[in-house]
RNA sequence: GCCCCCAUCGUCUAGUGGCCCAGGACGCCGGCCUCUCACGUCGGUAACGUCGGUUCGAAUCCGUCUGGGGGCGCCA
């Protein structure tokens, strides 16, 4: 049997950390078991789906580079099915009207929490003949649950869950306007899309007692759980958009990479042995359901960012430019000329050991970009005067006058000033180094004169020494 | 209030009764490398929440308490 699994969010914000913890997680068990990944928008809120958050879902998976099976299922597309099924289970017997206004059950919950009962809808109508009706009212369509025993679920992660369905009361499936709720909605395309694995976050636990009734009650096969513990903010409280939690996107524009990403959050409540860096091809190959932890973890941008500058250093450096030029031409109002592009290729090796976001990265290729005269800032500018200056002077027609422009002729012609000038190796090279960059650190300076090539590199010296 | 889940360094975790006076990673602190900054490397800091069982032996099994989290909508 092809395993199914599925992301269903819904479009009321961003796709944040934890969504997106839980569609890679479905995207790996997927992909790990040469399954199908499905996607489904759950847009039965009216109020509150917007086409703006379905898009920003879209496009934060796309940036993940998860991608799913099938075209997507908009929920709200399956209206009628759904409405379809209450019938159903009302001709059943599995479900039945019941005509308290919404008014009407606020005051009851009121009352309840002030008696201090647990608050649960009673079951006024369950076997109430239908005659008895308020005249005016539309009922809505309960579930006629079980008011006895016990409902179990086998989670994969969490392990044999039981509740007493004294616990559960009838919840609604379809309201008085005729529209599903979401219970009702997720059994059925869930059930009518084959989904086999329920990968989901833990708030769902609870939920999926009431949906198994609804699996039960229509005779269905009830699929495989996983509820995954949240993911908390620094605070340790739940990450909602309504609690400091960022948008993927958000993350993209501080400059992260999707690789680096997708690793971090897999450790986020997934272990394999002690390993942390894995490559996504590794953990297609290794993921595994029941090495997903149960305890919540704790969001924490200090271990991504160093995973990103793992992924950064590791990175082809072609590919590396690719993600880091929209970056760069941001910042310098300009796109890049061919030479500059040339000089930032040629230097990403020494750019990328020091970056670990692209934004860090862009900021380190800037100089490589910079038309002459170059901006100096002020740190560099304290390099430049007196000694630093007759150094550079001096230097000039050394590098002038090389047969060959490489990093070991720059680096003999450079050691052999200061042996014959006696002094030290960074006293020379910062007030070079401020020469060619403009700024007190950069990478090697060997390698960034090669980077630069001749002409350029005598030029900005030439600049300085003015 | 009721129900459910969880509990190893600050954080992410390894650990499934003896190999653990608990290992790795991030962070932090120091050393080395060195033309700067990084990278790398070496070392240090730091945890099994409590109490009680079970056992020759418990971070690992059971219970209690405490703490944290989630849910209890005609939201999803």
């Amino acid at each position: 049997m092809t395993i199914v699994t599925r992301f269903a969010p819904s479009p009321t914000g961003f796709l944040h950390i934890g969504g997106a913890r839980t569609a890679l997680f479905n995207w790996l068990y997927s992909r790990h078991v040469g399954g199908v990944f499905r996607l489904r928008i759950e847009d039965t809120d009216r109020a509150r789906s917007t086409p703006e958050a379905t898009q920003a879902i879209l496009d934060g998976l796309r940036w993940l580079e998860l991608d799913w099976d099938g075209e997507v299922v908009y929920q709200f597309a399956r209206m009628a099915r759904h409405a379809e099924v209450a019938r159903e289970m009302l001709a059943k017997g599995h479900a039945y009207h019941a005509y308290e206004t919404p008014d009407e059950l606020a005051r009851m919950r009121e009352e309840q929490k002030k008696a201090g009962k647990s608050i649960r809808y009673e079951g006024h109508w369950r076997d109430r003949d239908p005659k008895d009706a308020p005249p005016g009212v539309k009922p809505v369509i309960r579930l006629k649950a079980p008011a006895t025993g016990e409902t179990v679920v086998e989670d994969l992660v969490q392990g044999t869950v039981r509740v007493a369905n004294e616990q559960l009361d009838d919840m609604v499936l379809l309201r008085a306007d005729g529209t599903p709720t979401y219970m009702l909605s997720v059994v059925v395309d869930d059930h009518d899309m084959g989904v086999t694995h329920i990968i989901r976050g833990d708030d769902h636990l609870t939920n999926a007692f009431r949906q198994s009734q609804i699996y039960v009650a229509m005779g269905w096969e009830i699929p495989r759980f996983a509820h995954i513990p949240l993911i908390h903010g620094a605070d340790g409280a739940k990450l909602s958009k309504r609690h400091g939690a960022l948008g993927i996107g958000e993350y993209e524009k501080m400059g992260f990479l999707p690789a680096a990403m997708r690793n971090y959050l897999l450790r986020l409540g997934w272990g394999h042995g002690d390993v942390d860096i894995i490559s996504t091809e590794d953990s297609v190959k290794l993921f595994e359901i029941g090495d997903i932890g149960r305890a919540p973890s704790r969001f924490d941008l200090a271990k991504l960012t160093n995973m990103n500058g793992h992924y950064i250093r590791a990175g082809d450096d072609a590919n590396l430019l690719a993600c880091a030029e929209p970056f760069i031409v941001q910042k310098l109002g300009r796109p890049l000329t061919a030479p500059q592009h040339g000089r930032v290729l040629r230097g990403m090796a020494g750019l990328k050991q020091r970056a670990k976001t692209l934004v860090e990265l862009a900021d380190a290729a800037l100089f490589y970009c910079h038309e002459r005269p170059i901006p100096v800032a002020d740190k560099a500018k304290a390099l430049l005067g007196g000694v630093g200056r007759e150094h550079i002077r001096a230097l000039a027609p050394a590098f002038a006058g090389l047969g060959e422009w490489s990093e070991g002729a720059a680096e003999a012609a450079l050691r052999a000033y200061v042996e014959k000038s006696g002094v030290k190796m960074g006293e020379v090279a910062q007030p070079l180094r401020a020469a060619l960059t403009g700024q007190a650190q950069s990478p090697g300076l060997f390698e960034v004169m090669a980077a630069l090539g001749r002409e350029e590199t005598l030029g900005r010296l030439a600049d300085a020494a003015k």
